[in-house]
DNA sequence: ATAACATTTCGATAAAAGTCGAAATAATAT
DNA sequence: ATATTATTTCGACTTTTATCGAAATGTTAT
């Protein structure tokens, strides 16, 4: 993953939905999630949904994976992980901070 | 930080620019950098860069500090900090994966 | 006061992203 | 073959971002 992408990542991350999806992905598992299950808990039009998974996978943030006539959802987990060990390689010298391990409500 | 914030900060980090910015800032340590020097290291427009500045310091990933007529941007390590424990608590389950640490070129 | 410097704001324009109904595709079941 | 289900594509539209020259603002030096 270059810099392009990395920066490219981010940006999807940058959405709330398709932030929400990768949050859901996750409890999701190797299994994924199926399409319209994650329509029914997002509730909202399969159109726009489609749009931003479609911009997820792209991205190289997941991947597919159909049974019968059913998608399912998964998350590339190994390129989530370069995100984060982008931020704290690069961005976060510890020496800087001292963290609480509780911010994040 | 709540979940918008966090999609915001992500969507911040989604730009080449803005992400080279932030990768700058972090370098430039506690005491930051000058508008004008990263603008010449960047080669843009000074208000193109200004626009991204602002749009970083909303974000609440950098602040500002003036000293004599000169702005130095300074990087929220805390808030980047944040980003990066939202990936690794919320994102990245260390069973799923087996990480490679120099994937990033 | 005026000039030189650092940076931002304005304003206009161009490009990209987001939204969603409706039609199309693909898979299975009857 | 036809109907049903799951999901995507199309197309039109609206909203948001990005870009950058030029003018404005604020700061220090002369």
């Amino acid at each position: 993953m270059k810099f392009e992408e990395i920066s490219r990542a981010f940006k999807e991350l940058g959405h709330p939905i398709r932030l929400s999806i990768v949050k859901r992905l996750i409890r999701a598992g190797f299994q994924g999630i199926p399409v319209g299950t994650l329509q029914e808990e997002l509730n909202i039009p399969n159109s726009t949904l489609s749009h931003h998974i479609s911009s997820l996978v792209h991205a190289g943030l997941m991947m597919q994976r159909k049974e019968g006539r059913t998608l399912f959802c998964v998350l590339k987990y190994e390129n989530v992980k370069l995100l984060q060990l982008f931020l704290e390689k690069d961005c976060c010298v510890d020496e800087y901070l001292e963290v609480k391990e509780n911010l994040l409500e």
